[in-house]
This record gives C-alpha cells, sequence and structure tokens, in this order.
DNA sequence: TAAGATTTGTGCGTATGTATA
DNA sequence: TTATACATACGCACAAATCTT
C-alpha cells in the first residue's frame, strides 16, 4: 500500500481514538512530515483525504482543524434557520414537503391564541446543512390573519423575508421545549438518518411584539449531525 | 482563482457540453498539460476534483474515463431489486416508508384479478443504492392470498424472499409500462433529487407461475441516476 | 509471445504566494 | 514586523498497469 494512505489510515485511526480532539488543531505538515518521515506533499495527500471526509478542515496560515461534525444550532431569542447555517459558513436550503389549510385543533387554536373555528395554515418543510436534509418542520400559522402566507413563502423559503412582506419585521420566540423522539420509516427516509436514531424536538411559539403569537411550530433535529446551543 | 480550479471549471463545461462522451477517454494528463500550458500535477489535482465528484475514473496504464453514472436496472422477464444492483457491484437497501390495509380501489380489484370488497395490502418502499436513495415503490398485495405478507417482508426486505417463504418460488412480469412524470416536492426529498426533476414510471403486474396475478405495483426512479434496460 | 511505448500513480525537492499568529 | 502555516505550481524520477508493435 502507498504511504500517504498508511499515513492516512494512522491518522484516522488517532482521530477516531480521539487522540486529536474536535476544535483542536492538529500538528503542522511540516511537524507531521518528520514525524512520518516522508516529503510535505505526502502529508497533504493524507491530510487531502480527510479533509474529504469532513473530519479536517485547514486555514491557511492557521493550521489544520478537527471538524466538530455536529452542527451547533443556536436557539435564542431569535431563532432563523437560514441565519444560524450562514453565520457557520454552510449552505442552507429549504423545500416543502407539503401544506394544508383546515380548521384548528384544540392546542393550535389555544397555542395561536385563536379561535377554534379558524382556519390554519399549516406547512411542512425540509432544512438541508450543505445540501444534507436534518432538519423538519412543521408549521401551524393562522390562515385569518396571514392569508397570502404560503404563497410569499413558496417564493421566498424563509420565514423572517415571508414575515417581513407581511409587515411583521421582527418576531421572537415566546418559549421552547426540547424533547426527544426516535425516527420512525418516514422521517428517517426524509431526514437521511436510520429509524429509531434519535431525534432532537423542538416544540415553540414564535411572536410579534405585540406579545401575539404568529406561528405555534415543531421542529426535528437528527442528533447526529446537529446539536443545540441554548442561549438567553 | 487559482489555475487549477479554472481548468477544472473549463473541463467540467466541456463534460456538461458533452464534449467527451459517457464512456469515452479524455486526452492523456500529458497532452491535457501542454494544451493548458501547465505542470502535469495542476491537470492532475483539476481532475482530480473531477473524480471526486463522480464524473470521470482512472485506469493506471489505460486513462482516464468519463462516468456514465446512470445505473442500468435491467427490467425482463424477472425483475429482482437486490440481485439487479448485486450484479453491478453496488450495494442494495429497502427501506419501508409505509405500510395500509385497505378495501381495493376498482383498478386494484381489476389488475389483481379479486373481488373489490376484498382487502388489500399497501406497501411504499424506498430502494436505495450504495446509500442514494433512488427508486420509490408501492405495491398493492392481496391480503386475503396473503395475510401474513407484511409481517414476512418486514423482516425480509425483499419481495421474492418473502414470497419464497410464502411459498411462491417464483414469478414474473406480466407487462410493464414505462411513463415520465415530474417529481412533486415529497417525491424529491425521499428520492434526495430536485421539484420537477424527471422521474420514470413504471406500472406492471407479477404473477406466479399459474399467472395468477401477485402484485400490482408501481415504482418511480430517478431519471438522473437510472436508466432503464428492457429485455424480452 | 515479448519488448517497448504510453499512461496513470506515487514520492521527493524547490520556490513562491497568502493568510494567520 | 517577523515568523509560521497552509496553498499553489513547477520539475524530476520511478513504479505499476496497460496498450501497441
Amino acid at each position: 500500500m502507498s504511504i500517504y494512505y498508511q499515513i492516512y489510515e494512522s491518522l484516522k485511526k488517532d482521530l477516531s481514538n480521539n487522540l486529536y480532539k474536535p476544535g483542536e488543531k492538529l500538528p503542522s505538515e511540516k511537524v507531521l512530515s518528520k514525524r512520518f518521515g516522508v516529503n510535505r506533499h505526502t502529508i497533504r495527500r493524507s491530510l487531502q483525504l480527510l479533509k474529504n471526509e469532513g473530519i479536517l478542515f485547514s486555514k491557511r496560515g492557521s493550521g489544520i482543524i478537527v471538524h466538530d461534525n455536529r452542527f451547533k444550532y443556536k436557539i435564542g431569542k431569535r431563532v432563523r434557520f437560514s441565519q444560524n447555517i450562514l453565520n457557520e459558513n454552510y449552505v442552507p436550503e429549504t423545500t416543502i414537503l407539503r401544506s394544508e389549510i383546515r380548521k384548528a385543533s384544540k392546542i393550535e387554536a389555544k397555542n395561536l391564541e385563536i379561535n377554534s373555528k379558524h382556519e390554519i395554515l399549516l406547512i411542512e418543510t425540509i432544512g438541508k446543512i450543505n445540501n444534507v436534509p436534518s432538519i423538519k418542520t412543521k408549521r401551524v400559522i393562522s390562515n385569518k390573519r396571514f392569508p397570502d402566507f404560503f404563497d410569499i413563502f413558496q417564493k421566498q423559503l424563509s420565514i423572517t423575508k415571508t414575515l417581513k412582506i407581511l409587515g411583521v419585521n421582527d418576531f421572537f420566540r415566546k418559549n421552547t421545549l426540547v424533547t426527544a423522539e426516535q425516527a420512525d420509516s418516514i422521517q428517517a427516509n426524509l431526514l437521511h438518518c436510520k429509524i429509531n436514531s434519535p431525534l432532537l424536538k423542538t416544540t415553540y411559539i414564535n411572536q410579534d411584539l405585540n406579545l401575539i403569537p404568529i406561528e405555534y411550530s415543531q421542529t426535528w433535529f437528527v442528533g447526529e449531525r446537529i446539536q443545540l446551543a441554548l442561549e438567553n
């Protein structure tokens, strides 16, 4: 077997043994090349394989850093999907799974503080991080208050932008509940994880500046890829 | 932008313009490096990116070949999902999306040659090739004839194996209809393709040696990744 | 069949650019 | 400002597999 591949396997083993921990730097290419007794280019080829696998990433002038694969999803007063992901230099994408207009259930009406005779708009979406589906959201919104919500959302694919167009310039969390669930078969396929693998589920209400509820929603995160960072 | 990246983009453009066709060889690294006026290593880096994307692959001593990414799925008298994929040295996997027992529709009853009062078992599955979901199947089976079908299928995850256990040692296609559809949002997410991207849809009946229908089913294939190879 | 040419794979060395510490 | 660290690019040499004569 080639030298660079042996070194790759050796480094990978060290990484899986947590010899180098997520967020930490590896020794420099110069040090590694001396340690393994090879040219720097040879080490670079080994490292490239680990970068391709997303285990490492490099910063020019700084060093090579062990990737913490779990995405740190910030949950605070203002939770913004796309912004959260762009802030960490990843690429966000939202796709619509389905939508529905129907009468509110008791719980939905209570949480949205609307009459239970009123209709709600339900939207289910998949959120992707770097093209990997990892977040599923089910939103319930008053259809009476925002009759054009879906039409706009379909084009914008962003809650923040849609609400802005509808005149809601800011909104924030009233509360957030975090629970754990197991993925069922449909969720496993949609979220690209295995059946029964753990999901983080958040249930929350977003309200406007007048404290009026806008949406009552639930979001599922793939536990293996995402960690929730709670803020004040 | 770096030279190797510009060359990568140039080659990628040529490939998408079908200047080099699937199965064909590219000019050798030596020729390419002279053509672009760079060192051979520089060309190799450009090519490596295209190899990583699965667009090219190389054979030592032979050359660099344009990959035909589309999987050749054989449709003939006997169609066997797992075997089809194993035969081409890929890894098959089946996951269950959902199942349902209900009364047969008129069309289902007619195609299964059963009384329309009878119940049918509906199973929706996702078929993966090398872990990439690319095939969705919706099967309708007589629940009266095979009351234990789902219990067995759930463990076996194979129609062939399930039927064998149920005493049906062989089965074959009565007919197959091929049509084209566009992926809707749910299909796009399940099959990891874009909305409106083309799907190949087959509608067919599998029957046993006594010509009695076993299943009336529909299968969707992602057109970008799969081509159907019709056999006699 | 065998020898030689071609083509990709691996490895080292050197030099310079660019970003960070 | 200086030193360090990663990024890019060229050149040389040889190995390994394949193709051609």
